[in-house]
DNA sequence: GTGGTCTAGACCACG
DNA sequence: GTGGTCTAGACCACA
């Protein structure tokens, strides 16, 4: 398993760990990530965004006590059982649900009309 | 001017006090808020949202520094001056930018098409 | 809030960070602890323990996650509202099954009759 | 000597290395295992609980430095002779003392009353 | 090799 | 004042 499938920003307000434990709950809903597949160790991840293995070791710990992940002694995380396949769509699609209303919210308070903004998301999308 | 023109959730992960600065920050740009009007004084704030008042006057203050309020002896806080108008529909997008984006990385790792987050996004702009 | 409250077996195996938050569960549910009651604070505790911060931090921390603590923002932590009574004494004593069904296998191990074991622990439960 | 003697729980929080090292002091205690028995291969134990070899192994050598089994060129591990007999019942009900002054702190913490965790307790080594 | 625990200490965020 | 995050590094537990 490749350290570079998680994706951290350090300068970000959104603390390290916290990233890595939603990224591996959508990684894991969008079947990227199936049950089963063992986790890059936490050496590596720390060792390739350049951060401290105990904060990689915290996401980890934190996703596995969520029942996302599963601790094989010795051997290192695997992505839980329990998540047996993809995720339906639906479901999915409702993980996005607090941040579509987050923008919706905002963009109200700019005073903006729906068009500019989907226009530009499409366009962000389609990339 | 209403103190019900912010809302705050004291359960978000985002801290308070930058909630409010944001909305400032978007009220201003849209023109929802003009240069010169007076903002709710941080008592009211306080109260209506049953916050302490600290946080408020800690938002007017970042807000001040950024440019965004003028402090006027005996009238408080009011839009300064140098945002004249409305700004530009292109720059208040950009104001968007960064969520638009953080958007479509999650969209990408939940594997999720285009097409239904749009739908959904869509039928939320226009309630 | 007394830091006493709180006992710690730094040599023990079982790790300090889970010997607070498995006292912290037995001491909510048992009502010594009641919803609202303010805890020391992580400071107080690690001082009082000759243990790091983050120790009792993590434990704090796990603790919310289980929904038996609250966090109020730049005052402490305090017992969750949820658990608005000492709970029923069956269900307390659930919570002792695991030690229970241990203790007597081990019993049965050590080839002991039932008698001896019950009257040791008569003679230490009544001190 | 039967693998199944030993009872393994891979899930426990506690390693199973001293799991098994703990039982081994129990029933060589209780006379289940007497001096000259022979214990179960290292590879029948792995085999029989689907555990890794190497953690048996482990155990036995443990056991081993305590004086509680002796390895015989060809027999493989068997109880140390100087075991002689079964210990004297209130030397194996010593065995228990920690085991049962955490119960005894466990049911303070939870505010429970003596009866109904003797009664709870009497129920199970009966069974 | 894997992850877990703890420390000492810095610095931040929040009220 | 509160808790949170991160680091660097030591050492342990497990397989």
């Amino acid at each position: 398993m490749d350290a570079s499938l998680l994706t951290v920003q350090p300068a970000a307000p959104e603390p390290i760990y916290r990233q890595i434990v939603e990224q591996l709950r959508r990684l894991i809903a969008g079947g990227q990530l199936a049950a089963g597949d063992s986790l890059p160790s936490v050496r590596d991840v720390a060792g390739f965004h350049a951060i401290n293995p105990m904060t990689v070791s915290r996401a980890y710990g934190i996703a596995e006590s969520e029942g996302l992940l599963e601790r094989q002694r010795g051997k290192g995380m695997v992505v839980a059982g329990t998540h047996k396949t993809t995720q339906a769509a639906s479901h999915r699609l409702a993980l996005l649900e607090p941040q579509l209303q987050a923008l919706v919210r905002q963009t109200r308070e700019l005073e903006l009309p729906a068009e500019p903004v989907l226009r530009r998301l499409t366009k962000l999308l389609g990339e």
